[in-house]
DNA sequence: CAGTGAGCGAGCTTCCGCTTGACTT
C-alpha cells in the first residue's frame, strides 16, 4: 500500500517536472533542479493548478446531476454542449454508522454526515457547481431520489435561485426536454417522509440488534426487513413440519378411439379420488364388466394473456426459475447490461414501458410475426408501496433480440428481450373441449380435458413458467368423438397419490413474498437474502432424494392387478430453511417485539410516511408515536427477559442415566449429556447441520458422540474421523482429509482411510505443476477442477489454449496476467 | 477451511436504501 502511495508520487512528480520545468526554467539541467524537499510543494502547486484548470475548461453553464453514471452518459447526449451531466453515485450522506447519531432528547434531530466515500465526488460537484449558473437536480423522483436531491442542496451549499429539481421518467429526449422545461423546487415533505424512513430503520435496527446480543448472541442484528424475511422462512419450515400428509388415489383411463374420424387415445380422470386401497380396487374390479359412452362433449373457447415486462422482482424470479440463477447473480449481469447501454436501468418496481419502446415494439412484432401479433398494452403495477421512479426493465435497443457477449449476459439479455415483446403480443386464442364419459354400472363419470393452441400469440415467444414444481401433464388435442359413442378403455390405473405440504422458499421465491407484503426495495431484495445466510439465520441445504413407495393397480384385459412402485422425492438444493440460530431470534422477537415483525408493520407506517409525504403529518410526531413505547418495551426487555438458548430436554442417556439436553451454544446448536452441577464435566457434541433443536430425537442425539472416533494408528500417529463445519473428514499428522459422500465417518475402516490420505497427497503432487518467484510474490501454474490454470496474488488466470502449461516460462505467465487485469479492468 | 462449549471482562458488533469507485489535460 505505502509503495504503491510513494510509486503515485514519483510518477506525479515526474510528469510535473518534465512539464512546469521545462517550461518555465528551460536553462536548468533536469536532473538538478528539484530537490526532494521541494517535491511535495510543486506537486501541491500543480494540482491546485491543474484543478484550476480542469474547472474552467469543464465550466458549463448548466449542470445536471443525476445518480447513476450511466444514466449520466446517455442523458449527455441528448443534452448537448451547454450542459454538463454528473452523478452522484446514489446517496451521498448517511447516519454515520459508528452510533445512533439521532437525539431522541432533541425532536429526533439526526446527525448526517457525508460517506466516506462519497467525498471526493462531493468535492468534485462543489466545484463544478459554484461555476454553473444552474445547477439541476435531476435524481429519481421518489421519496429516496428527492433526499438526495436535498443532501446534494445542503452539502454543496446550492443557491436556491440557481437550483432547479427536474425528474423524468425515461430517458428519452422529449421526455428529458419536458422534464428542463418544468423545473420545480425540493418538496420538503416528500424529503420528510425519507428523514422519518431513515430515522426508523436506525431506531429499530440499532436498538434491537444490542438486545440481542445480550440475550441471544453478540454481532447478530434485527431489523424491519431482514426480520420479517427470517420469519417467513421460520414459519414456512413449521407449516411443513406439521403438514398432516393425505393418501387418496386417483383413478385414470386411457379410452380408444377408433372411429370414421381416426384412431387416437383419450387419457380421462376419474371424477371422483378415493381414500383407501379398498375402493379403488374395487372400483377397478366392478369396471371389468362396464361399458363406456360419451356422454357430453363441450368446446369453449380460451385464452391466455402475456405477463407483464420484468420489474427487479419478477426478473428475479423468472431468471431463477429459468436459468438457475441466484437473485445476487441475476443483479450482477443486470448490472453490467445496464452499463454497456444493453437493457434499462435494473432496479425497479415499474411495469412501464415508454411509448418509444412500444413504438419499437410495434416495429419488431409486425416486422417478424405479422399485424395480427401486435397488441400494444399498459399494465398496472400490483405490488403495494411500489414508487415507479424508472421504466420496466427492457432491452434498450428491441431490434436486438439477440447481444454479443457471454453466455450468462446472452441468456439474461434473451430472457428480457422474450419477456417485453411478449408483453406487446397478442392473447393466445385457445379452444378447450371436455368429454364426459359415463360409466355404466356407476354413477361416477370420467372427464378428459384437451386444449388446442388456435392462434399462438404472446405464447411464439414467451412462456411465463411458475413455482409449482410436479405441474400436471399437458392437456393436448383430444381425438373426435360423438356423443354415445361406446369407448374401450386400453387400461384404468389408480395411482396411490400424496398431499404435499407447501415448499420452501427459493431466494427468488422469498423475493417475491416480500414484494407482496411490501417489504424492501428493488435494491435491497439481493443483499437482504444475502444478510439473512451471512447472519446464519437461514441456510440452503442440500437434501438427497428419498425413495418412496406407493400402490399402483391396474385393470388390464379383464385381470386387475395391484404392485407397489418407487419414486424419488424431494431432492432439493437452494432452498432457504431456517437454522436454529434464526428460530431462536424469531421466536425471540415474536415473544417481544411482534410488533416489529408484524406482516403489517411496514404496510402501516408506509401509510403514515405517504401522510407526510402529503404533508398531512409531521415527521417526528410519526417518530415520537412510535419510539416512545418501542424504547420502553426495550429496557423492559434488557432488564427483565433471561438469555435464551433454546433449551429442550430430551430424556435420560441409557449409558450414564444423566439427562441429554440440546441448547444454542457459543458455536452453534449443541448436545450435553449431563449438567455443570454434576461432579464429572458434561459431555458435548454439534448438531449436524440438517438438524434442529426442535426436532432431534434422543437416539439421533446419543448418535453424535459416536463422533470423533478414533479409526486406528498408523506410524504411531491416531487417525480420527469426525463431521466438522465442512463435512465427514479424517485428522491425520494434524492434517484434514475431507470424506466427501464415498465414505461414512462411522463406519470407514483404517485401510479405506489411509487409502484416501495416499490419495490426496498424490492429488497434491500433481497440483503444483510448477513456480516462480518474483519481486510481488509467488506465481504458482496449479492443476484445478477445470484444469490448469495460474495464481497469482490470490487471483486465477486462465492459460490461454494452445500454451502448454507444463513449458510455461515466467515472461509468458507474466505477460498472460497483465492481459488479462487490463481486460478485467475495462 | 474444518477440532471448541469454565468464567472473567476488555472492546466490538447493528439498520435500510441509493449507487459503483480506483489519481490528472
Amino acid at each position: 500500500m505505502k509503495e504503491d502511495v510513494s510509486k503515485e508520487r514519483r510518477h506525479l512528480f515526474d510528469s510535473f517536472k518534465t512539464r512546469f520545468q521545462k517550461k518555465y526554467f528551460p536553462f536548468l539541467d533536469e536532473k538538478h533542479f528539484i530537490l526532494p524537499l521541494h517535491a511535495n510543494f510543486f506537486l501541491k502547486l500543480y494540482q491546485a493548478y491543474y484543478r484550476w484548470k480542469e474547472s474552467f475548461y469543464n465550466m458549463s453553464k448548466n449542470l445536471v446531476i443525476v445518480e447513476s453514471p450511466a444514466k449520466a452518459k446517455t442523458i449527455e447526449k441528448f443534452l448537448g454542449k451547454d450542459y454538463q451531466v454528473k452523478s452522484s453515485f446514489g446517496h451521498i450522506r448517511d447516519l454515520p454508522k459508528q452510533e445512533l447519531s439521532i437525539d431522541v432528547e432533541n425532536n429526533y434531530k439526526p446527525t448526517y454526515e457525508i460517506s466516506p466515500d462519497k467525498k471526493k465526488i462531493i468535492k468534485e460537484l462543489t466545484a463544478l457547481s459554484k461555476s454553473a449558473e444552474i445547477v439541476w437536480l435531476a435524481s429519481d423522483e421518489d421519496r429516496e431520489g428527492e433526499a438526495i436531491a436535498w443532501h446534494l442542496s445542503e452539502t454543496l451549499k446550492l443557491d436556491k435561485d440557481k437550483t432547479k429539481r427536474i425528474a423524468f421518467h425515461e430517458i428519452t429526449k422529449p421526455a428529458i426536454e419536458y422534464a428542463i422545461q418544468n423545473p420545480r423546487a425540493i418538496d420538503e415533505n416528500l424529503v420528510n417522509a425519507q428523514q422519518a424512513r431513515r430515522v426508523l430503520d436506525r431506531l429499530v435496527g440499532y436498538e434491537l440488534s444490542p438486545v440481542l446480543w445480550r440475550k441471544v448472541k453478540p454481532a447478530i442484528s434485527a431489523g424491519r426487513v431482514q426480520s420479517v424475511a427470517v420469519r417467513l422462512v421460520v414459519e414456512r419450515e413449521e407449516e411443513i413440519r406439521h403438514f398432516k400428509q393425505e393418501i387418496y388415489y386417483k383413478v385414470v383411463a386411457q379410452f380408444i378411439v377408433d372411429n370414421k374420424f381416426g384412431k387416437g387415445v383419450i387419457p380421462a380422470e376419474l371424477s371422483q379420488r378415493f381414500s383407501t386401497k379398498e375402493e379403488a380396487v374395487a372400483f377397478l374390479q366392478s369396471a371389468i364388466d362396464a361399458t363406456f359412452t360419451v356422454y357430453d362433449i363441450e368446446k369453449k373457447p380460451g385464452k391466455r394473456s402475456p405477463a407483464p415486462p420484468f420489474t427487479t422482482s419478477t426478473l428475479q424470479q423468472e431468471a431463477s426459475r429459468k436459468l438457475g440463477f441466484s437473485v445476487s447473480k441475476t443483479m450482477m449481469i443486470a448490472q453490467q447490461l445496464y452499463e454497456n447501454g444493453q437493457i434499462t436501468y435494473m432496479r425497479t418496481d415499474s411495469v412501464n414501458l415508454s411509448e418509444l419502446a412500444i413504438n419499437a415494439a410495434k416495429e419488431v412484432i409486425t416486422n417478424q410475426f405479422g399485424n395480427d401479433y401486435f397488441k400494444p398494452r399498459q399494465y398496472q403495477t400490483k405490488s403495494k408501496g411500489a414508487q415507479e421512479a424508472h421504466e420496466a426493465i427492457r432491452p434498450t435497443y428491441l431490434h436486438n433480440s439477440e447481444i454479443e457477449g457471454m453466455q450468462d449476459h446472452k441468456k439474461l439479455y434473451n430472457l428480457i428481450w422474450k419477456r417485453t415483446v411478449a408483453s406487446q403480443m397478442s392473447d393466445a386464442k385457445l379452444e378447450k373441449t371436455t368429454i364426459q364419459i359415463n360409466i355404466s354400472n356407476n354413477t361416477l363419470r370420467f372427464t378428459a380435458h384437451g386444449e388446442v393452441i388456435i392462434f399462438d400469440g404472446f405464447l411464439k415467444v414467451y412462456h411465463e413458467s411458475t413455482d409449482e414444481e410436479n405441474s400436471e401433464e399437458k392437456n393436448g388435442l383430444l381425438p373426435q368423438v360423438v356423443k354415445g359413442e361406446e369407448l374401450d378403455p386400453k387400461e384404468i390405473n389408480a395411482t396411490q397419490r400424496f398431499t404435499q405440504s407447501p415448499a420452501r422458499y427459493t431466494e427468488a421465491s422469498l423475493v417475491k413474498k416480500m414484494e407482496e407484503l411490501g417489504i424492501g426495495r428493488p435494491s435491497t431484495y439481493a443483499p437482504t437474502i444475502t444478510t439473512i445466510l451471512k447472519r446464519d439465520y437461514v441456510q440452503k441445504l442440500l437434501r438427497p432424494a428419498v425413495s418412496r413407495e406407493y400402490d399402483f393397480i391396474q385393470l388390464k384385459g379383464n385381470s386387475v392387478k395391484a404392485q407397489i412402485k418407487k419414486e424419488q422425492i424431494g431432492a432439493e438444493k437452494d432452498k432457504l430453511s431456517p437454522t436454529d440460530m434464526g428460530i431462536l431470534v424469531n421466536n425471540f422477537l415474536m415473544e417481544y417485539f411482534y410488533n416489529i415483525i408484524d406482516y403489517n408493520f411496514t404496510a402501516n407506517v408506509e401509510k403514515e410516511f405517504d401522510e407526510i409525504a402529503e404533508g398531512d403529518m409531521e415527521w417526528t410526531s410519526m417518530i415520537d408515536r412510535f419510539y416512545k413505547p418501542f424504547h420502553k418495551t426495550v429496557d423492559n426487555v434488557i432488564e427483565n427477559s433471561h438469555h435464551v438458548r433454546g433449551e429442550r430436554n430430551l430424556g435420560v442417556d441409557p449409558a450414564t442415566g444423566k439427562s441429554v439436553i440440546v441448547k444454542m451454544g457459543r458455536f452453534g446448536s449443541i448436545v450435553q449429556i449431563g449438567t455443570a452441577a454434576d461432579e464429572e464435566k458434561p459431555r458435548y457434541a454439534a448438531l449436524l447441520k440438517n438438524q434442529s433443536i426442535d426436532t432431534i430425537i434422543l437416539e439421533e442425539a446419543l448418535e453424535l458422540f459416536r463422533l470423533p472416533r478414533v479409526i486406528g494408528h498408523k506410524d504411531n500417529e491416531e487417525l480420527v474421523a469426525a463431521i466438522g463445519r465442512y463435512g465427514p473428514y479424517i485428522r491425520f499428522e494434524g492434517k484434514f482429509y475431507s470424506l466427501g459422500k464415498l465414505y461414512d465417518p462411522l463406519t470407514i475402516t483404517l485401510e479405506e482411510a489411509i487409502e484416501v490420505i495416499n490419495e490426496k497427497k498424490a492429488g497434491e503432487v500433481k497440483k503444483n505443476i510448477k513456480e516462480f518467484s518474483t519481486d510481488n510474490g509467488e506465481i504458482k501454474v496449479l492443476n484445478g477442477r477445470y484444469g490448469p490454470y495460474i495464481s497469482f496474488n490470490k487471483k486465477n488466470y486462465k492459460i490461454p489454449k494452445g500454451l502448454d502449461p507444463q513449458t510455461l516460462i515466467l515472461e509468458e505467465c507474466l505477460e498472460i496476467i497483465e492481459k488479462t487485469d487490463k481486460e478485467k479492468g475495462k
